[in-house]
RNA sequence: UCCGGGCUAGGGUAGUGGUUAUCCUUCAGGCUUGUGGAGCCUGAGACGCGGGUUCGAUUCUCGCGCCCGGACCCA
């Protein structure tokens, strides 16, 4: 016996048919709204990451010197390879671009729930909008998955921050404030005591009384009098900019998804307005689902046009748990389902063939005996894989020029005229001929 | 990297310093040469790995690995 490797996961049929719906789901969304799939290399140049990602993504690399000595990664990330994407192609490339993505990431990192060492995502990214609708859109993607998927308002929230109302509003406190970190001591806020909290603002740079201040204004959630306190126009633009997403969202049908949460952070350097996190409602998946949010700097430091850019990136790992907490998750007969077994009894491979065959020219999944079994071996096995009709072709049957037509259901079954099945029928069950 | 809790057939478990390691389930075959979801029979299948203590270790001990949580960090 080999072992797995730690951290990565085999997925079987009944599990892989919950994931492929849940793919299906998000890219489908995706796609309605005009997003082009793309797809990338699992390998990409060390470097990039060094440059461009932060040290604790560098850190957790798979990375190697590959036979022709190139220092290698596989890819921790997606944005770097589409930021470079987007820069190969120059000018080639009608704004906005709306790529969609779904494929596994890797990370060396410690394995514990909802997180692995190969991890899938779908990427949904918008280039060369600034607009609010590109931020409202992405958004939208999501949350029209989510509810295509069965979930619901009670289930998850999107907590939507703009990095101008808290990046802005602690610069207000002073010009020696450390902004990143008292972005980074905020989206710790919620996770530690008061005093740690305003220990670390303090860090930051500010007095006590400001931390204090900062606090209020924060769990108040009034934009405008965060607007009015810092009376600088950075926070007004973030203030609008994030009404207007807001508002957009509501034109999507998806305002009732997104909350405003001016404590949600994202631990992201790179983030530059719009923020999101989404969370599980009832507080069980402890970790946050996913993140996303806008980077407008990020193509022009890859040597691009200076190009706007919106993203979020839903992975499954976390949104499988969120699924099955929700009650969502296809257990048993929803995730194998089978809609016909042809069963064989004694030399009637010719005939059992054709009927396999017109069944499956009507679109049908259809399985047969591939193993010699006997009667009761292929009933039990028709019976394991949750199908629907059993088709019995038999020796005895085909004497008369019948074939049985089984409910597994019920366990009903009659006998049928052999040219008379599947006939003109699309979907032929034992009701059509009781 | 750190802190807990675990590790006995595919899954769930009982048990023991000493003959052939328990039971349920599962899987294969049969009882029934043509009927699954009930029953019975037969068979398959396990002490995570390594060192130590011991005449003898699945059991005691140490280390490692892996699993499940959590911290840090993140998706």
């Amino acid at each position: 016996m080999y072992d797995r490797l730690k951290g990565f996961r085999d997925f079987y049929p009944e599990e892989m048919a919950g994931r492929r719906r849940a793919m299906d789901a998000v890219e489908a969304s995706a796609a309605r709204y005009g997003f082009r799939e793309i797809d990338t290399p699992a390998l990409e140049r060390a470097q990039m990451y060094a440059d461009k990602s932060g040290d604790e993504i560098v850190e957790e690399m798979y990375s190697f010197e590959d036979k022709g000595g190139r220092h290698v990664a596989m890819t921790p990330e997606l944005t770097p390879t589409v930021a470079r994407m987007v820069v190969d192609k120059g000018q080639e490339l009608s704004k906005p671009i709306k790529w969609v993505s779904t494929r596994p990431f890797w990370r060396y990192e410690q394995v514990q729930q909802g997180r692995f060492r190969e991890f899938y995502q779908t990427n949904v990214d918008v280039f060369g909008s600034s607009a609010p609708e590109a931020d409202a859109e992405v958004l939208a993607v999501v949350a029209n998955a989510f509810v295509d998927l069965g979930l619901t308002s009670e289930d998850f929230e999107f907590r939507v921050n703009h990095r101008d109302v808290l990046g802005g509003l602690l610069a207000t406190f002073g010009d020696d404030v450390d902004t990143e970190a008292g972005i980074r001591a905020v989206d710790k806020s919620a996770k530690v005591e008061p005093e740690e909290y305003y220990d670390l603002l303090v860090d930051a740079g500010l007095t006590r009384d400001q931390a204090s201040q900062l606090d209020d204004l924060l769990k108040g959630g009034d934009l405008d009098e965060i607007a009015a306190f810092a009376g600088t126009d950075r926070v007004r633009e973030g203030v609008e900019n994030l009404r207007a997403i807001l508002a957009v969202t509501e034109d999507f049908g998806v305002r009732e998804y997104c909350t405003l949460s001016l404590e949600t952070a994202r631990g992201l350097d790179y983030y530059t307005g719009a923020v999101f996190e989404c969370f599980d409602s009832a507080g069980e998946v402890s970790r946050s689902i996913f993140g996303g949010g806008r980077y407008d700097d990020l193509i022009e430091s890859f040597g691009g046009q200076p190009t706007p850019a919106v993203g979020i990136a839903p992975g499954y790992a976390t949104l499988t748990l969120l699924l099955q907490r929700a009650g969502v998750w296809p257990e048993g007969e929803e995730a194998i389902s089978t809609d016909y077994y042809v069963l064989q009894a004694g030399d009637v491979r010719e005939e059992a063939a054709r009927v396999a065959r017109a069944l499956r020219e009507r679109d049908h999944v259809v399985a047969s005996d591939v193993a010699g079994r006997s009667f009761g071996a292929q009933m039990d096995y028709a019976d394991s894989i949750n199908a629907e009709t059993v088709v019995i072709v038999g020796e005895r049957d085909l004497a008369n020029d019948e074939v049985t037509i089984k409910d597994m259901e019920t366990g009903d079954q009659t006998q049928v005229p052999v040219e008379d099945f599947p006939g003109d029928r699309q979907r032929p069950t034992y009701d059509d001929f009781a």
